[in-house]
DNA sequence: CTTGACTCCGTAGTTGGGTCCGGGGTTGAC
DNA sequence: GTCAACCCCGGACCCAACTACGGAGTCAAG
């Protein structure tokens, strides 16, 4: 198969596979007479990989860690385990600290509905009174 | 208070305060005879609101935004106020978004105490399944 | 008055993950 | 046999957010 119709298949952009290459996450596919890559068929499932694993957060980095696990034996499968819960511990701290900032921002907003002097705009005190109290 | 005495209470390199004021995001300080800045104790607090704002996802641009609210940008109460309730939508989405890799990946890593063949990894099969489940 | 730490400035480099450019070669349909 | 569409390649460029470089000026201590 063709770069752009495993480009497009996979749903990437031609440079992309190129870049993979150079970063060794792909391997050199054989070249036609004229000198065009010929992707065999398994390489739009390990594309596919690839992105989902970016979907989950992964780095490219890891990813070719995780394609590098791949092929060993047991002693892979926990390195691919301890990874992955790395990823997701990582995730989870990430969620905690983007729903404090965001219920913190909500009371903001709430502090909008309060009575307030004239020319004086509650939620933007209330910013700058958050902004000193930061550790 | 100097360049470098800012950088170390806010933890931060002297570059970035530069940096920073090159964007717009600290006004520029004023200057002892010398031709050095000299920054007043409120750019700590400043600093420190920036950098946390950072921690919790928020690009710089939209860090510039949210102290805009505070001096002369939208002189309206009610702009800051959609401005902030834009934010904290954008932050909602956003936890979503992570909420969801984090329970793919923890339903991932529950699948390694699933029973396996020996020379398999059921985490690595499993990223490489929901990569075929992808349309 | 010299030394060494600090500061100034413009500019360039880094990282991660691509994306684009432009000059050329290859294919396949008409 | 010619044309468009495709592919090749090295290298430049993109973004965000710094970080480093290096030559020159400032300042306080000894």
């Amino acid at each position: 198969m063709r770069t752009s119709e495993l480009a497009d298949r996979a749903g990437v952009n031609t440079e992309t596979l190129r870049y993979y290459e150079r970063r060794g996450l792909l391997t050199e596919p054989p070249r036609t007479p004229g000198g065009y890559r010929d992707y065999p068929a398994a390489s739009v499932g390990l594309l596919r990989f690839i992105k989902r694993a970016q979907e989950l957060g992964f780095t490219l980095d890891e990813v070719e860690e995780l394609l590098h696990l791949d092929n060993g034996g047991p002693d892979s499968c926990d390195a691919a385990r301890a990874l992955a819960e790395h990823r997701r511990d990582d995730l989870a701290a990430r969620i905690r600290d983007l729903q404090r900032m965001h219920d913190s921002l909500a009371d903001l907003v709430a502090t909008c509905d309060l009575p307030r002097a004239d020319r004086s705009c509650a939620l933007l005190e209330a910013i700058t009174d958050s902004a000193e109290g930061i550790r």
